[in-house]
DNA sequence: AGCGGTGTTTCGCCGGGGTGAACTACTGGC
DNA sequence: GCCAGTAGTTCACCCCGGCGAAACACCGCT
């Protein structure tokens, strides 16, 4: 349980580590950008049995998560992206540097699927958004560190990008 | 997006089907026992920009849920658009612009049978018909991109259009 | 100083959508 | 069979906004 925007760093590190995770947001802070099971928020202050509630389903789904094996269990060949930003895929890898790390993470949980636009700059940016271009400089810049393993980015205009293994 | 306890019915319909759902819970009800990814709750009234987080959370999920199961899912069989306006086939897909994508998704919903002109423009348009031969301007322009998919719209003079498979 | 990560500005292309008009193909009446 | 009307196709433009790309500025680190 973990104050927020405040305590971003804490909050990556068990986002990192795989655990779960509940936010206390503040009265007029917008509400965190949630992209993952284990992550909840809640705002402060709130009723004993609200805060409960909520701790008790991350509990839950945090039990269902790792009991499952449904967590991340990639194939071999398919791409990982490690806690170091490291991301390897078909035996090659390449180092992102932490932005891109964070954006690459997003358009990897949907791999083949529309990631948009918004949720990216919402998980590269989770205290808020720069200037309205950076997005696209940062997309072009992981294009090129992605395409030597293989992964392409594909845009779909004004919906989002799409990330699958390149052809070829 | 449901009332809860009021729709217990239709919540375990939606929870049966898979579907990610937030119960509307009002005030001086207990929050409900969540067990599962695809359900979030409330407090109503909210805020319009909460409720939009929520959404979205689940919306993420979701597709983490669905997208990330199976190393390599070859693509539906069935021509299915998505609400990015992708459309996949084949092990293939092609990204449409929104009016295309609703048009198509209107044709999609009677693969192999007839789709009315009218029909047509009311889904493309809800609020108004642009000019008379709009229409059948972009039904021109959505089958150029549906034909590398090896999807086929074909004329029914005076009746309408009707989505089929593209023949070889 | 050099370098890598990040933000910003600016320019320009191209795609999405609307419109009018030419052209073609089908239809029904004679 | 001919003709006129109507339905549908295709093309050429236009406008606008989203996105790509390069270039530059800034900052912290070594």
């Amino acid at each position: 349980m973990l104050r927020w925007p405040e305590e971003e760093g804490r909050r990556s590190r068990i986002s990192l580590a795989g655990e779960p995770r509940l936010l206390l947001v503040p009265d007029g802070e917008e509400p965190p950008p949630v992209a993952d099971c284990l992550e909840d928020w809640i705002r402060v202050p709130a009723a004993e049995n609200e805060v409960r509630a909520r701790v008790d389903a991350l509990a839950v789904r945090s039990q269902a998560h790792t009991t499952n094996g449904h967590s991340h269990d990639p194939g071999p060949t398919e791409p990982v992206i490690d806690d170091f930003g490291v991301l390897r895929v078909h035996g090659s890898w390449v180092a992102l540097p932490p932005l891109e790390a964070r954006l690459a993470e997003a358009l990897l949980e949907r791999l083949g699927a529309v990631t948009s636009r918004d949720l990216l700059i919402r998980a590269g940016w989770p205290t808020g958004a720069p200037g309205r271009n950076a997005l696209d400089v940062h997309v072009l810049r992981l294009r090129r560190r992605l395409t030597p393993v293989g992964l392409a980015i594909r845009t779909v205009r004004s919906r989002g990008y799409l990330m699958e293994p390149a052809p070829g």
